[in-house]
This record gives C-alpha cells, sequence and structure tokens, in this order.
DNA sequence: TTACAATATGTCACTTCTGACATATACTGG
DNA sequence: CCAGTATATGTCAGAAGTGACATATTGTAA
C-alpha cells in the first residue's frame, strides 16, 4: 500500500485511535498526519466563518477552486506549507497555527 | 527583488523588526518566514542535544547531509513538510512543534 | 422535479522541492 | 602550520506539489 493511498484511508476513514495501526502508520507518520488534519478542519473553518465560498478563498490565495477543496478535504497532494500560507492569508496567527498543530 | 533572494535575506541579516520592512514582506509572508526560522533552529537544537552530526541525521531521516544543512540555514528551498518531518523524526511531539511554531 | 450554486474529484503541464553529489569553507586537535 | 571532521554552498535530474481545467456530485431554493 502506498502512501497516498494510506493518507487518503486515514482521511476517509474511521476516526478512532486505532487507524494508524491498522493502516500500520508509525507515530511519526501518524503525527503528521493528524496536523495536516488539523489545518485542514481549520481552514474550512475559517473560510466559512468569513462567509467566502471556496471559489472565492482561491481567488484570494491566488490559487484554485479544487485545490481549496483538496486543502480541506486533507488530500494527500496538499503540503503543509500550502495549508499555512492560506490560513496565514485568512488572518490566522502563529499563536492560533501553533494551537491547531498541537491538537488531537 | 524575487522571493527566494528575499528569504535569503532575511535569513542572513537584521534580526530587528525592521526587516520585514525593508524588504516590503507583508505581515503573512513575515510570519511564514519567522515560522520556518523558528522549525530551523529547533532541528539544530535537537540534532545537537542527541549529539548528531548532520550526516548522522541525515541517514536517519533518509536524506542528505547537504540538505540538513540547508534545513538548519532556513534555506528558502526547504519546505516546512520537511522540516515537520524531521523534527517528528527527532522525537519531537505535535505540542513541543505547535509551541515552535507560535514563538516569535 | 428543475435550475443553479457550491463543492468534490480526476487529470495534466508547469513549477518547486528533494536527495545526491561535488566542492568549499569552518572548526579542532596535533 | 597540517590533517581530519563537520558544516556550508552550488548544481541538477527526478520526485512531489501546484493551478487550472473539465466534469461529477451534492446542496438548496422555487
Amino acid at each position: 500500500m502506498d502512501k497516498r493511498k494510506k493518507e487518503r484511508l486515514a482521511k476517509k476513514g474511521w476516526k478512532t485511535g486505532s487507524v494508524a495501526e491498522f493502516l500500520n502508520l508509525s507515530a511519526e507518520e501518524s503525527a503528521y498526519v493528524e496536523m495536516k488534519l488539523a489545518l485542514s478542519e481549520k481552514l474550512r473553518e475559517r473560510r466559512r466563518r468569513k462567509k467566502l465560498t471556496q471559489a472565492e478563498l482561491a481567488r484570494a490565495i491566488e490559487s484554485s477552486q479544487s485545490r481549496v477543496a483538496k486543502m480541506e478535504a486533507g488530500d494527500p497532494t496538499v503540503s503543509i506549507d500550502l495549508l499555512v500560507k492560506s490560513l496565514l492569508a485568512l488572518g490566522v496567527s502563529k499563536k492560533e497555527l501553533g494551537r491547531t498543530i498541537c491538537q488531537g
């Protein structure tokens, strides 16, 4: 099973604690995935709070609706870099980013 | 002045508050750079604490000495993803990562 | 239902990141 | 000074991420 498939499953699948074990992700791998998911969720939350559509946010950050959708879906082709940049563009502070990453 | 050059300067240059302004980085851009630098510094600190050389760490994370050097130097060609993965591999917790990102 | 807006998913050319290598520079004991 | 080790810097082919587009699916109001 390749990395992408794993992450895809991790996203869609059961959120309970055994996911990592079932997919035999190492502690570091699952921490990484959890961080990305936390950032994804924060992005969606913030976008919605601002009453923006994905297309509008995309314009603001010079990306595309489909990429925003992928960001929010925790798609494995999306980097933490892009998530962080997008959240900063939405006005999220470093402090809140830090808190977001810790959670889980 | 292109992005890379900016980041390069930001790294090498004066650490005082006026850097961002001088280089006319936006608030988001400088937050992003600050986060990367904080992660860079944390990586070096952790590696040293473990008494590892860059080459040894490189082997552990399946990278190369030169890339580790670039990570620690805050080189603009290094992604946050790579920094995060490396720190996780060094045993840093999500919690500490969060704290690292907040700082500055 | 229908029509429309929003979101999701797949693909791809182009860009950026990455490991690896070579080589240069710094550091440290002899 | 020199040799040996560690770190820094430049380059590049291959890998991974990106915006854009097409299209599918979902949501929602009439």
